[in-house]
DNA sequence: TCCAGATGAATGAACGCTCATTCATAGTTT
DNA sequence: AAACTATGAATGAGCGTTCATTCATCTGGA
């Protein structure tokens, strides 16, 4: 099956076509998307104006596709680890991981992934209807497989729990990208599970607490 | 103490400022930022494009207006409902609740707020430093008095705490204004703090879940 | 009451600059 | 010698901002 092999020799287009994927996640993220110039890409991925233009259809489908091929590769990462596992309660674990661990290592993708890829509703309609849409699906099979399994509780709605899930991780990021000091994203992924996971009233309190 | 009460006549100037601050949101949401014209936000002001630079610098200016103007109106509210409450955990439902009131009922402004304005690392360490911060640090005040009376768990970090409540709330949002048939907003509220008060995994699989 | 002069808020046409995009040309491979 | 790929200078539309000018309102002297 060539082509799903991630690890395969790329074929010269294929190469280039990276090559300027990286230039412009560094310039998006250097000078934001706005303010960044197509001809500072093309600069800093060694390649004529023009030659932009041979791999991508324009400055905004440039942004789409470095979005769409980071995500396409999380996913795929993803679907392969979650595999092996059944217990939902470690698949989650294992997605929050895996998100905190590949934006924390590419500090330049998270921000265009976070920052620059929302600039605008009818960007985000389209993100929402591809990948990201993909991805937050997979976390809701998560969720919902938890629920009948008995492991979550089934008196949360799914895809509230999901969408508090995605918007707690997400936050997290953005105040990494934010912080003057940014310490390991990753080092926070314990205590983000069990606020999760146990929410933030203790359970001798429950009855009270929500309504 | 004129000039603290919000009810009181406007100025002729103030009450031109107002009207262009409800202009840009409208324009600004509904051709978003970057494309949005001040020729069209002055004509939708019933104002000369030169008027705009009376009442503020410039296009950003006038975007970080829209922000500070609506947060501290939201913020004074909020001071003002808490004060009669010594519950932390009536607060918090307090301000969730006001916090998807307010945008539930403007969804221009929510848009602009949510979207508009976090177009760039740049423009988000801004209003981070501004009235968002004075927004999240008030959270953050409610979560450790929580944690200091003991009706909130001791053992998360209040810091992260704070960050989850917010990105759950914020992400809420977000999915509220991309969708196709937005409902009322407010009717997540109950069970979005059933989610973030009692988490997500029932109390007696807790031993396990964390970690 | 009337008018001359002063004030400054408001106007909107025009300016000047910034890029995203194009395409005629050049190079390279088969 | 075709076919494919790359180049980068030139283009021109788009738009934030400016500023010379207008005009409604106010002031105070007669």
């Amino acid at each position: 099956m060539p082509g799903s092999d991630s690890a395969r020799k790329l074929t010269p287009r294929e190469f280039k076509r990276k090559k300027i994927l990286r230039a412009a996640i560094e310039v998006f993220a250097r000078d934001g998307y706005f303010s960044a110039r197509m001809t500072d890409v093309a600069k800093a991925a060694d390649v004529a104006d023009g030659t932009l233009y041979l791999y991508f259809d324009g400055k905004e489908h440039l942004l789409l596709s470095v979005f769409d091929d980071a995500l396409e590769r999380f996913i795929d990462q993803l679907k392969q680890e979650m595999e092996r596992l059944d217990d939902p309660l470690a698949k989650l674990k294992v997605m929050v991981r895996l998100h905190l661990e590949a934006l924390g290592r590419d500090r330049a993708l998270a921000h265009v992934l976070q920052i620059e890829t929302r600039h605008s509703r009818k960007f985000m309609r389209l993100l929402s209807r591809g990948k990201l849409g993909e991805y937050l699906s997979l976390l809701n099979d998560i969720v919902k497989e938890g629920q009948d399994l008995g492991s979550f509780r089934r008196d949360v709605n799914t895809g509230l729990a999901t969408n508090v899930i995605f918007g707690a991780v997400d936050e997290l990021v953005n105040r990494w990208l934010l912080a003057d000091e940014p310490g390991d994203l990753t080092q926070y992924q314990g205590p983000l599970l069990k606020m999760l996971f146990q929410g933030i009233v203790p359970c001798e309190f429950h009855e009270g607490a929500a309504g």
